[in-house]
DNA sequence: GCGCTATATGTTGCTTGTCTACATGTAGCC
DNA sequence: GGCTACATGTAGACAAGCAACATATAGCGC
């Protein structure tokens, strides 16, 4: 898959996996990995970044926490970030049909 | 919709557009906004860059022609064109499949 | 102890594509 | 002359994703 396709899609990607349960970073990256059936493989220099972007436009908040000796950030949608989440929901339904249409298939 | 989330799918939509018929860019705009519902407002500066670029990458050709004393430059697609088109559209059913599912609706 | 892998977080700087704003010119209408 | 539609284009700003780098712990095999 194409680079920068993900452009302005990754947002909607990461509030959707830490919807039903908080995740740490890592966490993160390999749940997309695991999502996307593989074909998601983002790099730390991604992810890290939006986390931070998310987090400072309020849709996400983060606790430090430590298992087994290792620092973690885990990342939690607030309720800004759910209701970001269903709006980039409805703007994927148009953005798909919109592409998908012009395109065709004919 | 986003402005970015358009990033990395210009390219398909105007190869796309000119599939059956050749257009200038003028028309091109028009026929990407008629093509998606009023969706794609595309400005001049989006337009004109990306079928400079496609023709430089060899997927468009374009001749000059003139139609009531005003000058239009005409696109085409070449071979090379129509094969990346196929790609792009490969490509944008993984992506929209991968995206669609890791966004789920649940 | 040493090297390796997996886990875990983060930054710097590059690149590239989209956009805003600007610049130019013709045709046709009032 | 002024307005709108048609038609092409450029310069510069901005943002996001990426590669590469930097750091640190845990656990395993030797």
């Amino acid at each position: 898959m194409r680079a920068d396709a993900l452009r302005g899609h990754l947002d909607s990607l990461v509030l959707a996996v830490v919807e039903h349960e908080p995740l740490h970073g890592y966490a993160i990256i390999e749940a997309l990995q695991v999502r996307s059936g593989g074909e998601l493989e983002l790099p730390t220099g991604t992810v890290y970044p939006a986390l931070r972007r998310l987090e400072a436009a309020g849709y996400l908040t983060s606790d430090w926490d430590e298992v087994g000796g290792r620092r973690r950030r885990t990342y939690a949608l607030s309720r800004a970030g759910r209701k970001a989440l269903a709006q980039h929901r409805a703007e994927w339904r148009t953005f798909s049909s919109v592409i998908g249409g012009v395109l065709g298939e004919a």
